[in-house]
DNA sequence: CGAAGCTTTGACAACTCTCAAGACTTGTGG
DNA sequence: CCACAAGTCTTGAGAGTTGTCAAAGCTTCG
């Protein structure tokens, strides 16, 4: 992972492109800017790790990550699955928490660093910038939530098949947000069974696959599955 | 549930009580005291339904309660178990979206209500407070990860084992927060699955049960179970 | 071209869920 | 005070699903 040279009008530009800073006056951007910076990585590299203390906010521009917990046999389990554009651990970041768990990118990624202080001097004295914040937050508390109460269905098909219908836009397309080994995992199944259950929907006429692009032909009967 | 006359001291009392609300000054506790109330209730009594918009901040003084999702399926998994003292659902109330549990009293319990705009106004102008309150979202999203983490674990026992090491105390006792019926839904298993996991592990001699208190006799050996 | 990793399919064992029934506790009403 | 109902907990037996192990096709990258 390496740095990028970024002029600092751009950095400014992206900052105000971070979701619960666009409010921020000019002025205070520029602050920001001056201890940010833009830095790119592969699949694979590490963004951070279970238990660190994380001293930037990640701003994921460009790409995508998954953030992995480490479970009490050892095995790692996919927790959640980041796509461009995400705000990362923000709320362990700015309260100098450590991370709960590690982030691996899934492909080529550029990631938008910003000090850990300058955001926290702007959230004290912007007191609707932790509001807005808290409501980031709120909405992976939601996502985990929901997650949950999935992995209580019985059926991994079932799972799929809610998890699917989560995800389709207007069209009934979707994109897996990663591989299909990480998306097994984040539905709390092994490779094997994922696999499996895309094969009994497809072979139902319910779906087609190709690679990470799913396409939903029958809405309805995807939604009668899950029960 | 009903309401339960309280002095406008002792509800001041009350709030200082509540964790992220203590540092506030006298007169700002005097206002949200006149827009206070103590509610009792008994087991089975539902707080607030999953969807619905919470126009005051819950804070379990006594008792305990469940939050409970709907699945996909129409059955209802356990989130959540709270053992007083506990704040509850604060975020969303906060942000005023909708909540995204069901709330059941699991036993005899009492809540103290404090009104959102109140609070809201609070927080505006005292902006640590908001720091404080993303302190303890953030501890519930740490539980809900690793809650999530261990859904992952293969084996029951070892799930079951996992939440147990993560409960006692120093004498290694503890006491199950909730019916054992609930535990099991919140641990991702079924009640049978849950009672035969305890005699498993009560039969190989490293804990003793009875009713809801749990001696966890064999540390070591407990924790060798999870892998 | 070879190595490494992801994906798919097969076969089997192991586990959990489901259904069923009985022991036990608690609260209600006769 | 007892009987009954309702709910929880435990134990048993069978069916079904998933995890595991194994192997082969496929893509990507050096």
């Amino acid at each position: 992972m390496h740095t990028v040279q970024t002029p600092r009008e751009t950095l400014v530009d992206r900052i105000r492109q971070v979701e619960f800073l666009s409010l921020l006056p000019s002025e205070h951007l520029e602050l920001l800017a001056r201890s940010s910076m833009i830095r790119e990585g592969d699949k694979g590299e590490v963004l951070f790790r279970q238990g660190q203390v994380g001293a930037q906010f990640l701003w994921l521009m460009e790409g995508g990550l998954r953030l992995t917990r480490t479970q009490p046999d050892g095995r790692e389990k996919v927790i959640h699955l980041f796509s461009s554009p995400a705000l990362v651990a923000e709320a362990a970041i700015l309260l100098g928490q450590p991370l709960p768990a590690t982030a691996t990118l899934t492909g080529p990624s550029r990631i938008l660093h910003i000090d850990r202080g300058a955001v926290r001097e702007a959230v004290q004295t912007h007191p609707d910038l932790a509001l807005n914040l808290l409501g980031s937050v709120m909405l992976r508390l939601r996502e985990l939530t929901r997650s949950l109460a999935n992995h209580g269905q019985s059926s991994g098909v079932a799972r799929v098949a809610a998890y699917l219908l989560g995800r389709v836009d207007e069209s009934g397309a979707l994109v897996l947000p990663a591989s299909k080994k990480d998306v097994a995992s984040y539905l709390g199944m092994q490779p094997e069974s994922f696999s499996r259950a895309l094969a009994a929907l497809k072979q139902q006429g319910l779906i087609e696959v190709r690679d990470q692009q799913i396409q939903v032909c029958d809405l309805a009967a995807l939604s009668a599955v899950m029960r």
